[in-house]
DNA sequence: TTGTACGCGTTATCAG
DNA sequence: CTGATAACGCGTACAA
């Protein structure tokens, strides 16, 4: 392949002109410019992205860095769809994305490749709350964007609504008439299971209803700790349940069943998140709308700002969701084509 | 952070033997091998990836390959199992990875990353038969595995034995007494899909029973064209159905309820893939149990290899599959414990 | 507008 | 066993 040295050659001009038209340098006159770009077409001349790298101190690499037990958490379409939502707009941006999942000597390596210079940024999917990682890519300066909100007032983030989205959903179970809602918490280790448990208690008390303890059960966002979930919850007679997540709310729905009850006439049922199955389950069922792939996109294009422009305060974007009414509540209200 | 000529002041020897000791060269002596590893550890020195890539033409990254409708195909578990399987290897290996998932310009991509010598190999986790990346691949020398099988004989791939394990829960599916047993396709762009096909053929030929074409809808993996296909199948009264993907298994069990049917008592029905879902059915899915993740793994290491030595035959490599028997099938057979 | 020259951090070759 | 020194391919002051 060639360099920029044979372009050069074979135009006639030097190396630094053809490096100008790469990069698009204003400096340029238009006869050259276009004699250059003709050359380089016509070779299939692409920079290299290490010399690019050792020279300029950017390399157009971003990493995406998911932490946690990674084995599991990658069956969760979630982070897929994530995932499938930075390398998007990491490719519409014409930047290399790198991805980090493992969890052995993890911090070590992230900030190995930050204080390299080996990437330009990171994206971290953090879903703990007080991450060493965070602390290591603030202090060693490296332009990071957290996918879900972060209590650090200086990291810049992208979110969604968690609470107020669990308070509509639980208001709505409310609205119907229930008055033992109970719900299934999301891993407390993560930050939107803490915003949705929030946003359960802020509808329970805007009703003037009661926190009560044994209505609350503590899973961690899977289809297992769903069913054990429900299974405990059963002894306490909710007549409704908020499941923190879609895949857990399928648990419930599995063991509401094996007690013999029926969804939503005996006990109602949301989840949330808005995964495929969501629509899909019998009853199909009501749920909060988040677009994870958004979430992906809307992080790395406020990496490559931050990159731009590292000084300013940190920036906070909090993604709308919908309420995906469905007939897992009950409700009769609204409907929704299944699409 | 520190480079190469600080950690050879600060131990008063030359670059060329600090960069010996962190390349394991055995041609320096013990006593300042130690001193150098001491003062690299204290220091936190860790080699410039670029200024690595550039000087050595290797560059310490693998990339990952991905094409095909990304945005939903991301939401298959499947593909983040497998991502994870590549990912955990890459890193135990201390390789870096490099993602690419997007479709806009991806050939282009593809081989601009391997023919500037941006990364070390490919694992292509194509789906499509007539693939212009492998052929891109192939004519560029860039060593690389395809996930999947391929058809040509120069690629090295891994897969696991769809036609075999289509064929043995197909059979199965005929022991149990079933003779009007249909199939959901999986879109046949994908090899595995016509694999499972042929596999099903198999079985009814074995059995002696005739291919019947109404009996044998095309689907694309989608939960939505379990639901379709079906529909469709209902019509033509199957007795059992063999679904190429546990998603259209998902959907192809509601369609059967909506019908006012039960499974596994009217239809029996299997998937394939043992995904999370499939085992949480209701009834719990008879399906084939395959490891994305070790497919993943094992596509790495492969990749490694064929890096350290490019010559040789193409490696093939077919991963084992086990039936996982449950319910769905109506089989008193055998049994499974639900993990 | 264009060219020159230097440096980015490593690896590799070649003397010593 | 060790140390100069030349690439690797590109960006970028600086000069012209």
């Amino acid at each position: 392949m060639p360099t920029l040295e044979e372009i050069a050659e074979l135009t006639g001009v030097s190396r630094s002109t053809v490096s100008r038209v790469v990069n698009n340098d204003s400096r340029v006159s238009p006869a050259t410019r276009e004699k250059v770009w003709e050359a380089i077409q016509r070779k299939g001349y692409r920079p290299n992205l290490h010399a690019r790298g050792l020279a300029a101190g950017r390399s157009n690499i971003v990493a995406a860095v998911i932490p946690g037990g990674i084995s599991n958490i990658l069956a969760d379409p979630y982070f897929g769809v994530l995932l499938s939502g930075i390398a998007s707009a990491a490719d519409s941006r014409d930047r290399y994305l790198l991805l980090s999942l493992s969890d052995v000597d993890f911090k070590h390596r992230v900030d190995e490749l930050a204080q390299q210079g080996a990437v330009d940024g990171v994206v971290l999917s953090s879903s703990e709350e007080d991450e060493p990682l965070t602390r290591a890519l603030l202090s060693s300066g490296t332009p990071f964007v957290s996918v879900g909100r972060n209590s650090d007032g200086r990291v810049s983030y992208v979110d969604v609504d968690n609470r107020g989205a669990a308070r509509k959903i639980t208001a709505h179970l409310l609205r119907l008439g229930h008055r033992r809602v109970a719900t299934i918490t999301g891993d407390p280790i993560a930050t939107a299971a803490l915003d949705r448990l929030d946003g359960y208690r802020d509808a329970l008390e805007a009703y003037g209803l009661p926190i009560r303890e044994q209505l609350i059960f503590e899973g961690d966002f899977t289809e297992a700790s769903g069913r054990v979930g429900m299974r405990s919850l059963l002894e306490h007679h909710p007549d409704a349940v908020f499941a923190a997540s879609d895949r857990m709310a399928s648990g419930a729905l599995n063991e509401i069943r094996a007690g013999g009850l029926r969804v939503p006439e005996d006990i109602a049922l949301v989840g949330f998140d808005d995964i495929p199955l969501a629509a899909e389950m019998d009853p199909p069922l009501t749920t909060v709308r988040q677009s994870a792939k958004q979430m992906g996109e809307t992080a790395l294009e406020m990496l490559l700002d931050l990159i731009d422009d590292p000084s300013g305060p940190p920036r906070r974007v909090v993604l709308p969701t919908q309420l995906a009414v469905r007939a897992s509540c009950g409700s009769k209200l609204k409907s929704e084509r299944k699409e």
